[in-house]
DNA sequence: CGTTCGAGTGAGTTTTTATCACATCAAGCC
DNA sequence: GGCTTGATGTGATAAAAACTCACTCGAACG
């Protein structure tokens, strides 16, 4: 079949329909009813002349030509996506976590704005992996937790420093000095890093420490807002509780170890020539190296 | 702009426009009239906000956005060709000069064809560069005055060995029994290959001699038979004569020396898995090394 | 200096694509 | 068992997109 003649809306719809593993959710992704991706697929079965999809009741399961036909596809609508941005420059976007963008972004948005006032900066919530390409990420802050997915680079910010963190009164109330002591304390944990506790322990040379938290909070910086009113202990990366110490509004007890993981900023890769990207990346590490130098 | 509203019809019009260097070249590419590919271009110009080609009266040349534009897209739609390519293959198609056909393939395609029944093979006549993606060839034989295309890769199946021929009589008639006595005789010239008997008197340390053809012939084959019938002298590459030297319709009065170029075989870098291609690589280099093996 | 060649375009037509509304099927659940 | 639910398939029809036709323009060609 020359490419000529390669019905490339049909294309679309069943690449979409084989990554999502279902009709109705490439409809909603194409903006379309379910019924026109499916007759897309039926029409590229039938030009074919073999299926494309197993169909279930409740699911469909993409043949073996299926699966890879689709993911051949989808690169090549990622290039085409690429080439298109490459003359239709979106804005900037950045991608950190909910935390991250509460406890550090935020605070020093202003100041990138005024220096930086043509980058128009689009913001991203997500704490895991992300697609580049088909979200449109420039540049995205995670933790060495996940790996940068295929088509971004990925290079450390910092190595994390951990420590648990109170209300100021709350360590004094319990005497907290050394490691031991927080076993009469509230822990409280994050369900976005569950091992927290036990990454620092393991930190610590303490492994057999069992710091079970006694409540789980949705995101990172309730907990965070938990422990600066009173309610308990966080085990926090220094980085996100570097002002709240400051003004006094935490302590850190104990101090803070290295822990296992790094901060790292993934940079798309083929945004990586852009300026206003390599300004921002440039901006983001002056910042990440600003704050570990000042102890 | 996100994938899933990019306009894949238009960009393709704009590919093959931009590709072409015409809108009426596109058109016919595409099966459709001047005006439909105009009016895809106009809508990808008003979508983007910006000129991707320059209009001039009787050209249409790409902006240096648009060349960038319509270069990487065409890499995308060739990985989408390679894609449906996959779960529908085509036949075996071979490409070669109209000579080679004539005087090497066709003496043996019935050997072939009882050899390898289930291999549906297509010929196709070219004798420089071919993309062998859109034209969809999966072989060719080549000599190494061109180089292979991007999507290729290329091995040596014989290095040429060149010398003069032509019909016994003429060789004794006119007495050739060294390079000067060619002086005396009608040289015989190809349009494909207008540099052969300059290459010929250089491979014989003999740079010096001009050998201008008197007759130029559109096709080389045509120069074999033109020799054969007694016009005068052929500058061959010997794999292309060695059959009507046996039979005694050619001599090579000369004998043959080694020449500047190599025969090549060029195989499509996404079919090189494919059973029927490797089979038929192979059945061409079997043949080709029965050849050189035969003095 | 008329002819030719290639592109742009208004109006109208054809083809493709999408929607709507309903059908189907089996899993999951009282 | 019988009802509900969630996902896909499809006939009829509406909407949108793509295409053609027939003409225009402008300059290069001969």
């Amino acid at each position: 079949m020359p490419i000529t003649h390669l019905p490339l809306n049909a294309l679309r719809a069943f690449e979409a329909a084989a990554r999502l593993g279902s009709m109705n959710a490439a409809a909603t992704e194409l903006g379309v009813t379910h019924g026109a991706v499916s007759r897309h697929v039926k029409a590229l079965e039938e030009r074919f002349g073999l299926p494309l999809f197993e169909r279930h009741p409740r699911a469909i399961v993409p043949t073996r030509e299926g699966a890879q036909l689709a993911s051949e596809l989808a690169e090549a609508f990622d290039r085409m996506q690429i080439a298109v941005s490459r003359v239709q420059p979106g804005p900037l976007t950045l991608s950190c976590s909910s935390t991250v963008m509460m406890r550090w972004l935020i605070p020093r948005l202003e100041k990138f704005k005024r220096a930086n006032q043509a980058i128009e900066l689009r913001l991203n919530i997500n704490y895991d992996n992300v697609d580049f390409i088909r979200e449109e990420i420039s540049l995205a802050i995670r933790t060495s937790i996940y790996r940068a997915p295929a088509g971004a680079v990925a290079e450390t910010l910092i190595h994390e420093e951990i420590g648990p963190v109170c209300h100021p009164d709350y360590a004094d109330r319990l005497g907290l000095s050394k490691p031991d002591d927080l076993l009469r304390a509230r822990i409280l944990g994050s369900a976005t890093r569950p091992q927290a506790w036990t990454d620092w322990a393991a930190a610590l040379g303490r492994p057999e420490l069992r710091m079970t938290p006694n409540e789980v909070y949705a995101h990172f910086y309730l907990v965070i807002q938990a422990a600066a009113c009173g309610l308990g202990l966080a085990l926090a990366p220094r980085l996100l509780v570097d002002d709240e110490i400051r003004s006094g509004h935490l302590v850190a007890p104990l101090g803070f170890v290295a822990g296992p993981y790094e901060l790292q900023l993934w940079i798309a890769d083929h945004l990586r020539g852009r300026v206003d990207v390599r300004t921002t990346a440039n901006w983001i590490r002056a910042e990440m190296r600003a704050m570990s130098a000042t102890p």
